[in-house]
DNA sequence: CGAAATATTTAGCCAAAGCTAAAAATATAT
DNA sequence: ATATATTTTTAGCTTTGGCTAAATATTTCG
């Protein structure tokens, strides 16, 4: 069993892992929002349970058992999203917050048994892909908005933010996962990017909201 | 908001406040496997914030506001319960630990939908009345089968315990919630209650037993 | 009633997880 | 290459919730 201190460090780790190779006390302290002290403490606790290898003054890095957490946690999270918003018709951004401590129910009967009646989904309603009892998941081509440079027709399937603002903005703008959109033209001077949705409506979004919205091809 | 062990503390209390109208520091220490020198503490901190009326050396007892978290702690408790044991399949003898973790998710909007999505229930699968938003519930004619003197037939409503090894005692032996029996005989002499089930088949069970199932009449 | 038993509180500790401020290591820049 | 800036760690303090042991109230019983 473990706290849902812990849990959360885990979870950091793991999302910081992906862009860089050893995660940084810094980078770390920031994600959750509290101080390089209070994470240099607690890596090393997570050190001494054999979750992670750390090195000082040079940052951190999951283990096998810290990364099987780790997907273990982002699977609670992320079957709990899915169940919000299938079955009790949460809406997209409120999603997160709930499972954020939804994610730290500790019952792995729970946890299968909902994917079970949740029929086994693959992605959760950000496009996130699911991971399953052995930590597997779903790899996804998507490419940012940014730099999404083809003229056919792309497909929203997945965020790169959870921040509520943010997914707010997508529904007002109605560039929800699912929808498809074509990219009319990329502003060079600032990045932004005019694009085009199947209602017809055009409209120019940022570059900051450009790239955290990923596209793929729309599947023939 | 309110952490862990302050809703585990107002709970208890809750349920003690039943049966004795004062809540006696040992006997809540004793509730919640803690010594009655952190219950002091813990009163007091939960005195501080309205939740409670102490009396140095006599007991507490829950303010209104207290009771309303009470009956909310409950009400999340009990929907949770249903949800796994309706929907998620779980044995009732398996929900309540797992309902124990969820039941201290706070957002009313969680419990909100839920409650919409499990169609409004009115018990829980121990035949515990759920209260609604208001902290209103349904108050249950129920009588311990150790009470339970007339011939007529019976039918199994609620249990006096959520005991992991006593839920899988009435398994065992068939007396789910709905179960429908007839008293054959009390034995003064040891306070045993021998009784016959629907299927034919007759037993005895132990004056404890019959103490913790609560019947009524069968409706007609 | 007063002594013994029981219940409750107080005082002083501990561990978890956070914090600030200062020290130490590493990185950068002139 | 040395001085400055940044990052990380250490040291020491705080709060929450728990503990033991000792002190104090209350209850019970001879």
């Amino acid at each position: 069993m473990y706290t849902v201190a812990e849990e959360n460090y885990i979870k950091s780790i793991y999302h910081l892992q992906r862009h860089q190779k050893s995660v940084h006390t810094n980078d770390l302290a920031a994600e959750l929002n509290t101080r390089a002290a209070s994470a240099t403490d607690m890596i090393k606790k997570l050190e001494a349970k054999g979750l992670l290898k750390y090195e000082k003054y040079y940052g951190c890095s999951l283990t096998k058992s810290g990364k099987k957490l780790a997907l273990n946690i982002i699977r609670r999270h992320r079957l709990w999203e899915f169940f919000l918003s299938e079955k009790l018709g949460f809406g997209w951004e409120e999603v997160h917050a709930v499972a954020e401590q939804l994610e730290h129910v500790q019952s792995d009967l729970l946890t299968d048994k909902l994917d079970a009646y949740l029929g086994f989904p693959r992605f959760d309603p950000h496009g996130d892909p699911i991971p399953d009892t052995l930590g597997n998941m779903a790899a996804r081509e998507q490419t940012p908005l940014s730099l999404w440079t083809s003229q056919a027709p792309a497909e929203v399937c997945g965020v790169g933010s959870q921040d509520e603002s943010f997914l707010e903005m997508l529904s007002l703008k109605q560039l929800e996962i699912g929808c498809r959109l074509t990219v009319l033209r990329h502003f060079n001077f600032d990045k932004t990017v005019e694009l085009q949705l199947a209602t017809g409506s055009s409209f120019t979004i940022s570059e900051m909201l450009a790239k955290n919205i990923f596209v793929k091809p729309v599947e023939v």
